[in-house]
RNA sequence: GGCCUCAUCGUCUAGCGGCUAGGACGCCAGGUUUUCAUCCUGGUAACAGGGGUUCGAUUCCCCUUGAGGCUACCA
């Protein structure tokens, strides 16, 4: 069997929305799963949403997400294998296209699609159509009125003769060509997750395969690619399922073999309508900015519309197990739900599974963005210390944007009222007992032997000697004014991982600061 | 409107003729606990409706309903 060979072929329109992410992970899922290729290509056909820097930002977006590709388009030309062909971008700068089915960028490749679409004129498959967007827009109208479906009534077919064609095109009349869909036959394939699926040609439109500015449509130039690209799997949204037909005849009318098809089900919004922009974030970047970890959304993408199938009850996936399990037979046909709830449940899992190390590297940015963090004394911003902030934290992180929230005591002055030092109605004097027999404990313990170990042991020691009037051990009244003392925050992590993050020193005079407001 | 697709807890889903319909998120309750969080235990909650087929349907078929996609010289 022929090596599987799988392409992601996004348009640059700016940025990577989640759902073309699902995509091509998916491809990516698939393309290693068989031991095959990853292609990267790029649909730019449409002059009207060129998006300036749009290619560079997908690549970018891709691969943050850890998604690597083995042919198409790259940023750089550092490409595995020096076999392979590697070559500057025609258009754009800085790009470079690697392999040796290319272009990989449509707009490189102009010349070869007209080629092919006036083939198709030659062997009768299609025909040159000079109406203007006004006869259009008219038959349309007529046509809905008259409660038809909108087609195009092949009016330059019938009527203009082929010597006037050659007319026209000689006096430069606009045109573009359309693809003529055969009367009364019915398109069925499989799909590799809906089965087989039907099609009515007379229900079919006379697509557009050549736009009067000489560019391609996707249909067109799509077919023509995969057939370059040697593509045998083509795994795109739902929304194309319906445009399967024209493409299936295009492969026909070029004599070549088709790729199987895998229609992906949609990602939607809580409404179950197809995910957008107006109802919260689409795109990849956006949940960077975040503070979600790639893995965590490579993870919950997977899941909308796929798992690793019966009695599998694992959630949390590493890229690799995903490819090691990946198959189609467990691909919904349903579409599915973006539940942001659930990707902050897997963000605060991965954010517990990584190493302290990548936690530190990859929270950085995000103490950065944080005046508390920025203004904060030198000593602060250490790799030692960040690490013992975040060692503390990750237990209570769901999103790395909530990096310090409600914790900038670990870096700055803390100022609070007396009355948050006082353990349930407690006395003055008792409260400044409590603090002092803390005080005195933790100036027993060494800068060496400073370990949230040795101070919850000692500590808790000597809370567990208090109890309250029914003989019940109170803990808090020693624990809780030194966790008001050390945060000066109603709500924090305990005092034995407080004071172990701030130091010796720092802790002792924190308690002689609360010791001087009671 | 036409064509296509889809349909299990609120959400993501397991199920591929016989199950007390399972898991996860969320939510609620309890436990651990000095607060917060983590963690642990338990609970809540679903086969859209109607016909068939069958000894037996969540599962197979049909219809209805609902949802989504497509219906561009956009992808």
């Amino acid at each position: 069997m022929n090596k599987t060979r799988v392409r992601f072929a996004p348009s640059p329109t700016g940025f990577v929305h989640i759902g073309s992410l699902r995509t091509a992970l998916y491809d990516y899922l698939y393309a290693r799963h068989t031991g095959g290729d990853f292609v990267l290509k790029i649909e730019d056909t449409d002059q009207k949403r060129f998006v300036e820097g749009a290619v560079e930002n997908l690549i970018k977006s891709l691969g943050w997400c850890g998604l690597g590709w083995d042919e198409g388009v790259f940023q750089t030309a550092e490409i595995k294998d020096d076999k392979i062909p590697v070559y500057v971008s025609k258009n754009y700068k800085n790009i470079f296209e690697a392999g040796e089915y290319g272009p990989y960028i449509q707009s490189e490749k102009l010349e070869i699609y007209k080629k092919y679409a006036e083939q198709l004129v030659a062997d009768g498959h299609a025909y040159y159509c000079f109406c203007g967007p006004e006869r259009l827009e008219e038959l349309r109208n007529q046509q809905a009125a008259d409660k038809k479906p909108p087609m195009y009534d092949r009016y330059c077919l019938r009527n203009i003769s082929p010597e006037e064609v050659n007319e026209k095109l000689k006096e430069n009349c606009p045109y573009v060509i359309r693809l003529k869909i055969p009367e009364n036959e019915t398109i069925e394939f499989e799909d590799m997750v809906r089965g087989i699926v039907k099609f009515d040609t007379n229900l079919v439109d006379d697509q557009v395969l050549m736009k009067s500015d000489g560019f391609p449509t996707y249909h067109l130039a799509n077919v023509i690619d995969d057939y370059d690209m040697k593509i045998t799997h083509v795994i795109r949204g739902e929304e194309w399922l319906s445009s399967t037909p024209k493409h299936l005849l295009l492969y026909r009318y070029f004599g070549w073999e088709a790729p199987k098809f895998a229609h992906l089900p949609l990602l939607l919004n809580l409404d179950r309508s197809k995910l957008s922009k107006r109802q919260g974030d689409v795109a990849v970047e956006d949940y960077i900015k975040k503070g979600y970890l790639k893995e965590a959304i490579i993870n919950f993408v997977a899941l909308l519309g796929w798992n690793p199938g019966s009695g599998e009850t694992q959630e949390i996936f590493t890229l690799d197990e995903l490819v090691d399990k990946f198959d189609f037979s467990h691909v919904h046909k349903g579409g599915a739900v973006f539940d942001i709830k659930k990707l902050d449940w897997i963000n605060s899992q991965w954010i517990k599974k990584i190493s302290l190390d990548d936690l530190y590297q990859r929270a950085k940015e995000f103490f950065e963005q944080k005046d508390f963090y920025t203004n904060a004394s030198e000593d602060k911003k250490t790799e030692e210390y960040m690490k013992k902030v975040l060692t503390v934290e990750r237990e209570r992180l769901q999103k790395l944007s909530e990096v310090g929230e409600g914790n900038g005591f670990f870096f700055t002055d803390i100022d609070y009222d007396k009355e948050l030092l006082r353990w349930k109605g407690l006395e003055d004097e008792k409260i400044r007992e409590s603090l002092d027999a803390s005080g005195k404990i933790m100036e027993n313990i060494t800068h060496e032997n400073w370990t949230r170990e040795n101070l919850e042991k000692n500590l808790m020691a000597a809370a567990e000697k208090y109890s309250n009037a029914d003989g019940k051990p109170d803990r808090g009244r020693l624990l809780w004014p030194l966790r008001a003392a050390l945060t000066g925050e109603k709500k924090s992590p305990s005092p034995f991982e407080a004071a172990w993050v701030l130091g010796k020193d720092k802790s002792l005079k924190r308690i002689k600061d609360a010791l001087e407001k009671i």
